[in-house]
DNA sequence: CGTGCTATTGACTGGACTCAAAACCAGTGG
DNA sequence: CCACTGGTTTTGAGTCCAGTCAATAGCACG
């Protein structure tokens, strides 16, 4: 049977949370009860602008968001990655100000939750409120990773990272398979995510792939040896804060090693 | 009258959830009669360790704190400060797990509450559960704010950075006058807190001090230029989420130019 | 007046950036 | 079917900001 977007979303939503958070029923079919339409927004393409009055979260239904400061010489540093049924937004129910900008890294499909509805839901349900509060403190988490990345790791090291941490959070939502995961983002982007230049991100993925750590064509990025990619990204699974991160990790690497 | 530390802490702690949350009287009481013990730190101890299990967030009475991550290189990074009335470990309310660790940057007062008595708090009182969440986020929007700096600017930059964003803080808590703050850090310690070496720390300070923005006496700051510091920061107070922090900044600018 | 830490400075290196050109690739439309 | 187009990737050559190594100076403390 066709469900539409919103429910599809929603339901990958309601999924993130009960990883870290666990729901009664009631507050499950709440989640899913949440109101928000549909937008759709082409690759390369801001779906918040930072001057903009926002009240309502954005829930990624498909494609890649991430949310970035724009500095004043042009350059862009991207601040967090939002894969599907990820809810960008939840930290301004507690903190309304400026909107942080939101950018489509490629064609995507948001839904636009009220605050109104995300907040009386809070209000409403204790188990929900904590689930939030939960949910946007591993967004923090793993802000805090990336700082630790961009301040003190050499570019191959970076990107490493990066990847693991990508290939883990596809593997949950069930978009990773036999090692491989389709990462939508043009180097240019990559670069603005790691603090590096497009050029040295293309030289480093090279050293990468000549080493037999990964394969990467088109959008699909195969991780050949995920034991070597995580040292070399010092990567380690905790932060991201899944149940047993082990034993998907390792399902991971079983499933392209066989 | 004197009054013990913890009393001291408990009440700059509560300052500081209202100023971003506001709390009834009994929700204020409760927060000032929560249990704990002072323990004192030494400067360049650590607090917390990587490996231990702790079941308690950490006030900080005096001194100032930073929470960090350590590579296999030894090499460290700071991702969050912690000054007087900064409550340390409420994300772990949500997010149990590997414990982050917490470094005395200079001798230290902290004190020890236990995260059940937190937890309480949080349940019994939904505006306490919402100031905390708040006090999280604002912690968080810090954080994103220190990768863009590590990510995307120069080291002059992220200096200036910093001490703007320090320069608020404390100013927030009443210690800065007259354009000064005290800020008991080195240069080795400022380096893992933008990312860089203690060696370019040196010679970027330098520059701002032979620009004329800032003196730096022993561990005091004065900011001669607050806008011109701003403007090379690219320091934004919005993230911070303060009041209305532009009255503040101009005070603190009037109060240095008289 | 040592001792140990921190700040400062110099000389040199190197990883990442810049500029620029070429190759690749997916559409698109003639 | 193929030339054209615009975006992206790849590669090269040269530069520069920040790192490294190392020595000196300054300062607090015993």
């Amino acid at each position: 049977m066709e469900i539409g977007p919103r429910r599809h979303a929603l339901q990958l939503f309601a999924d993130r949370l009960e990883t870290r958070s666990p729901l009664s029923d009631v507050e499950r079919d709440a989640v899913l009860a949440l109101p928000g339409h549909p937008h759709r927004r082409e690759a390369h393409r801001d779906i918040i602008r930072a001057d903009q009055d926002v009240q309502h979260a954005c829930l990624i239904a498909e494609g890649l968001a991430g949310r970035f400061a724009q500095l004043a010489d042009g350059s862009r540093q991207f601040t967090g990655l939002h894969i599907p049924g990820d809810q960008v937004g939840l930290d301004a129910l507690m903190l309304p100000g400026p909107a942080v900008p939101l950018h489509a890294l490629t064609g995507s499909t948001v839904i636009a939750i009220p605050r109104a509805a995300l907040e009386r839901l809070a209000a409403d349900h204790a188990g929900l409120a904590a689930a939030f509060w939960r949910d946007c403190m591993a967004d923090s988490a793993i802000v805090a990773r990336w700082l630790v990345n961009a301040g003190r790791k050499n570019a191959r090291s970076r990107i490493a990272h990066l990847l693991c941490e990508m290939a883990m959070r596809y593997d949950r939502i069930g978009r990773m398979q036999y090692g491989t995961f389709t990462f939508h983002a043009t180097q240019e982007q990559i670069a603005d995510m790691v603090g590096l230049t497009s050029v040295h991100v293309n030289r480093s993925i090279r050293t990468l792939r000549e080493d037999g750590l990964i394969r990467w064509s088109r959008s699909d990025v195969a991780i050949l040896d995920w034991t070597a990619l995580a040292a070399i990204g010092e990567f380690d699974t905790g932060y991201l804060h899944f149940g047993s991160d082990r034993g998907r990790a390792d399902r991971t690497v079983r499933a392209q090693a066989s």
